[in-house]
Formats: C-alpha cells, sequence, structure tokens
DNA sequence: CTACACCTTTACGCAGCGTTAAAGTCAACC
DNA sequence: GGTTGACTTTAACGCTGCGTAAAGGTGTAG
C-alpha cells in the first residue's frame, strides 16, 4: 500500500505539514519521490510513523524519538512493552486528575468542601510542601497532628449548608468579639459570650470538645501570623483578646 | 505570607521566568513591586497560580485561562463539566492507544497482524477513510473474523502477569522447535511437545480450543508473509515445520 | 568589604508545527 | 482538449511558552 502525503496524514491524523516536517527533520523519510516531486509512503514508513507517535504521546521530543529510532540497538518489543507501562501510569495521572474534576465540581455545586490541598491532588506539582512545612508543620508539631487533622477532615466532609451556618456563627462572634472590646475585659459577660460562640463555631470543625485544645487554639492564634491577621484585621490586639477571653472560658 | 518570584517559583513547581512571563502577559502579576523593583507576591496571587496551574494542566493555553479567569461571567460549574467530559474523552482515547500498543506487541511477537487503519486507532479523533489492509482483510476472510476478533478481544484485556507468562511460553516454543527441527520430524516427539506448547500459548489469546482453527492457523503461519517471517528468522522452514507439526497434532 | 545568591530588564532562541503564498500536477467531467 | 478542483511542491514567516544568556542592581552573612 502506498501513500501520498494527505492519505497518509489522515491514515493517522496528523497534517500534512507534520509530514512535511518530519520529512525535513529527517525523523520520518518517503519511501521515494515520484516523478513530479510527490512523496510516497510505503508499508514500512506507517510502522514507522505508528512508532513516532507512540512515543509522542509519551511527550518525548522527536529529537530524542530519531535518536531512540536511529540507536542500532533500538528494540521494537522492549520499546513497545515500556511503551505500554507508561502508559498506564499516565492513566493513572489522568484518573487522578479527572476525580480532582469531579470533585471541584461538587464542590462548586456545594455538595463538597475541598481543602487548598486537596485541590491540587493529581497534579505532580511538590507543591505547597516546603510552605506547609513552615507553619503547617510547626502548628501540628506544637498542637498535636489529631486536632489539626480531625479539624481538616471535618472541614472537608462538611457539608455546605454547616458551612453557611459556621460563617454565620463565625461573624457572631467577629461581632461579639467587637463589642467586648470596648470593655477591655475578657472575663465580661459579652466576652465570655464570643468565647462560648466560639466553641460552638469550632464544634462545626472538631469532633469533641477539649477544653485543653481550645485554650491552646486560643494560644496558636496570637502566635501564628496567619489567624493573628484574621482577627487583628480592624482591631489590632483582638487576637489576644480572644485568647485571654477564651482562657478564661476553659478555667471556668 | 509574602513571596519573591523564586519562592513562589519554588512553591509551585515552577520557572521564575515563567512567573516572569505571566506577568508579562497579564495573567499573573504580583500584588505589589517593592522599592527595589522586586516582584512581591501574596496570598491571593498564590491562590491565583494554583488556578492557572490546575488549568494549564487541563491544557488550556494561556491566553484562554487569562480570559476565563478574567471573565466574571464565566460559569466555572459549567467549565468544569466540559473539562471532565474532555478530560474523558482522553482517557478514552489513551484507552484506545494502550490498546493499540497491546495489539501492536502482540503483531511484533507475530501473534497477530494488523491493518494500517489498525495502527493508529487512538491517535485520530475519528476514523474517516476506511483504508483496506491487503493482509489483514484477507486472511480475515480466508479464515474467519471470529478468530481473529477473539484474539484481539483477549490480548486487550489481558492481564499483565498473562503476558508476561505467554512470553515465557513462546520462548519455550522457540527453543523446542529449534530442537525439533534437528530431527527434522515433525511426528518426533520434541516437535508435538512445541505443538503442544503452542496450544497452551495460543489459549492465552483464545477463548476456546478447536483443533481445526489451530490448524488452520498453522497453515497461516506459512501463508502470511510476515508470520513466516517471524518463525523462520532464523532458520528457513520452521514455519512450515510448525505447521506439520501441529498438523499431526491436531488429528492425533 | 567582599562574596554570593538573589533580583531586574532586554532580547534572542527553540520546538513543532499552522498558515499563507505562489506555483505545479492529476483525474474527472464537459 | 480544456477547465475545474482537489491535490502536490517549496519557501517563508508566525505562534506559544517559555529557556537561556547578558548586563546590571540588591540584600545579607561573614
Amino acid at each position: 500500500m502506498e501513500y501520498t502525503v494527505q492519505k497518509l496524514g489522515r491514515l493517522a491524523g496528523i497534517s500534512t505539514r507534520a509530514l512535511r516536517y518530519y520529512d525535513e527533520i529527517g525523523i520520518l523519510k518517503p519511501a521515494r519521490i515520484n516523478s513530479s516531486g510527490y512523496r510516497i509512503y510505503g508499508v514500512k514508513e506507517v510502522d514507522r510513523l505508528q512508532q513516532i507517535l507512540f512515543y509522542r504521546e509519551l511527550e518525548i521530543s522527536l529529537e530524542r524519538i530519531k535518536a531512540i529510532m536511529n540507536d542500532p540497538s533500538f528494540d521494537l518489543n522492549e520499546a513497545l512493552k515500556a511503551h505500554r507501562e507508561q502508559l498506564l501510569d499516565k492513566r493513572k495521572q489522568l484518573d487522578l486528575i479527572i476525580a480532582n474534576v469531579e470533585k471541584t465540581i461538587a464542590s462548586s455545586e456545594g455538595r463538597m468542601i475541598m481543602s487548598d490541598k486537596e485541590k491540587f491532588e493529581g497534579f505532580k506539582q511538590k507543591m505547597i510542601e516546603d510552605n506547609e512545612n513552615k507553619y503547617g508543620n510547626e502548628i501540628r508539631g506544637k498542637y498535636g497532628n489529631k486536632t489539626v487533622d480531625k479539624a481538616n477532615e471535618k472541614v472537608m466532609n462538611m457539608a455546605q449548608e454547616d458551612h453557611e451556618e459556621a460563617g454565620r456563627l463565625a461573624e457572631e462572634i467577629k461581632a461579639a468579639l467587637a463589642e467586648a472590646r470596648k470593655t477591655g475585659d475578657p472575663s465580661s459577660e459579652t466576652a465570655q459570650k464570643a468565647a462560648e460562640l466560639h466553641k460552638q463555631w469550632l464544634m462545626f470543625y472538631w469532633s469533641e470538645y477539649n477544653k485543653e485544645a481550645h485554650a491552646d487554639l486560643a494560644q496558636m492564634y496570637v502566635d501564628d501570623e496567619r489567624f493573628r491577621k484574621y482577627y487583628d484585621e480592624k482591631h489590632p490586639g483582638t487576637a489576644e483578646f480572644l485568647r485571654d477571653a477564651i482562657h478564661i472560658y476553659t478555667v471556668k
């Protein structure tokens, strides 16, 4: 069977330009050139093109493909088996990404909540690791994995309504805190109410309440820049005020 | 948390050049520029970059990503669903290519014949031309579709271990054949053992054994140049010898 | 004060083609 | 045998997503 550029292109699903380019760079030369200068490809070229496409599917550069295929020690069978393995790996990766997209869809429809980390699961990027280490691990080490992990777990699986409810609670806490700060007294009634609200809010994320952990968390709000920023946004010192209120609350 | 180019690059697993490029094309601008002209990125930019990488993994051009992320009426949900469809398509195509590799392996081992069209299955989005293969169709007509198709099906679904086991068997057959050929007698014990091994090997690919089909296949090994080549590689006449041995084996 | 690792802009290079442009070829139908 | 229309050719520039200098400024540790 003989093919002109377009016929081979249609057969293989690539453009005529690509075939001419392959000729140009010497990775796939036609079997012969006819009297009018047309490129004519034969059976061997078809097979070679198939090989090229296999490699290209693995995102190997044409340069390297050429080197590989011109290597006299090139073992077709071995190469094919390697292809199979690599393609199976690729499929696994793809499955991860598909799972990710599905989770993201669920998340965008409010059926699920994703942690930032989850959002990027499936992408080979090592990513946040370094960063996670700086803060995440530090805090984990200090306050224990269980507390943080359980919170994460619950946050991740929490239904949307819960999230909204928690959001309302968070607003209430903010309001109560703003009110309480005017008194300047963390043991005041409003301050203690804020601490109580904070406990309730926490219970959306923690599986079980524990005074010590609550007190530790309050300290974390002061120690960790990101948390502190959240509370101190409008009124500096709020994080510390909340910590004090919670510390009083937890020993009562 | 604030990041310079290199820090953010390390965080996200991309180059500083890429970050400058993203700034240049306006897809990701730093939160601010410090007094020395350094790019400083903040939390929002980190999130945005993660989004960008997410889209990029889905093989969307930066141009489109930019449009997507700048368009306030962009429907995330719709886009995600479209992405999912594309990814599922991609997986289907990948499965086709994997099946293609499996078939090509079978073909290179002489267990199967592929039409030119088949060789590119999975690479093309659409199958357009019916490009008839001289051999494939001929032999299908001659020996029946069922035999060949069933073999294909099984090859495609075959598990890894089976494949390796089959490979070992193929080696055994080769060895037995080489041994048997010395006797020159296809009815000799070693020749019959080779035929028996060949049957076992076949059973990796056929769903059920059938003496007639086995005998037909043996004849095919002689008739078809490509199969014959595989067996005659070292010792011409081996294909015929095997055929004779199998013919004797199948009437026993 | 000196390393040295960072940062900046400018600018050319590269793969793997897509895309004209200008011109020749082939088969079919009139 | 002439025209059409789908094919082919070479030559050349364009595009994306950066890599890779080059030439210089900055930050900080020793």
